[in-house]
DNA sequence: CAGAATCCTATTTGATACTG
DNA sequence: CAGTATCAAATAGGATTCTG
């Protein structure tokens, strides 16, 4: 690798990933293709609507997902990752990965304190 | 990929890099080594003595960087980037790559509106 | 169903002054 | 030089109620 820290990007991915409930909203599209807000909140333990809508409207003002609006009552709203927001993808397969490791790295400093 | 939500460990490495200095302070020292207080200082802008030392502890109590403080007047302190913590270089690379091209992506969708 | 609106708490960041 | 301490401002997150 070679950042120049004076040209650094980094903070246009990380801006878009943070947020309590963006990485798990971003993985269960990516997993799970089209889903209704009410298939979201389901899926989000813990969630709240407010939340939820808040972080959606986030992800879709970065084109990272895809909000379609039927209408028709009751109302319907499906969610979907853009192809755009698929390229995100391999950053997070990257800190899921990374963060696999570190809870290792984490048992092993525990370890280390308790022999 | 295949990251199962409910086994997402994405948070780990977010967690870590997330921080408004936290990704310039790493790129810095990655690329340059180690580095004193001052040095930091000067190489993010904008950055004050109170938010350099606290991301600094938050890295360092992650294992992610390392504090050596010479016992001497005036005081000497220099901060490195661990073994472990270079493993994350991958990831601020990706997100790198991935903010350079957002930023074509946005002008993109700049241009369109305007057409 | 999918939200919007209001009110509230918690966390983060910052400005400034002080210190061994 | 490399911090601490204090106070204030900004942002994020949450609980609850209301609505087309």
């Amino acid at each position: 690798m070679k950042i120049e820290p004076e040209l650094c990007r980094v903070e246009d991915a990380l801006g878009i990933l943070v947020g309590k409930w963006k990485p798990i909203i971003l993985l269960h599209l990516l997993k799970n293709g089209t889903q209704r807000f009410s298939e979201l909140k389901r899926n989000v333990p813990g969630v709240t609507q407010k939340m939820l809508t808040k972080q959606l409207r986030e992800l879709e003002d970065e084109d990272i997902i895809e909000r379609v609006v039927y209408p028709q009552v009751p109302p319907k709203v499906e969610y979907s990752i853009t192809e755009y927001g698929r390229s995100l993808e391999p950053i997070l397969a990257a800190m899921h990965e990374w963060g696999t490791k570190h809870t290792l790295h984490k048992m092993e400093k525990l370890n280390q304190g308790s022999l």
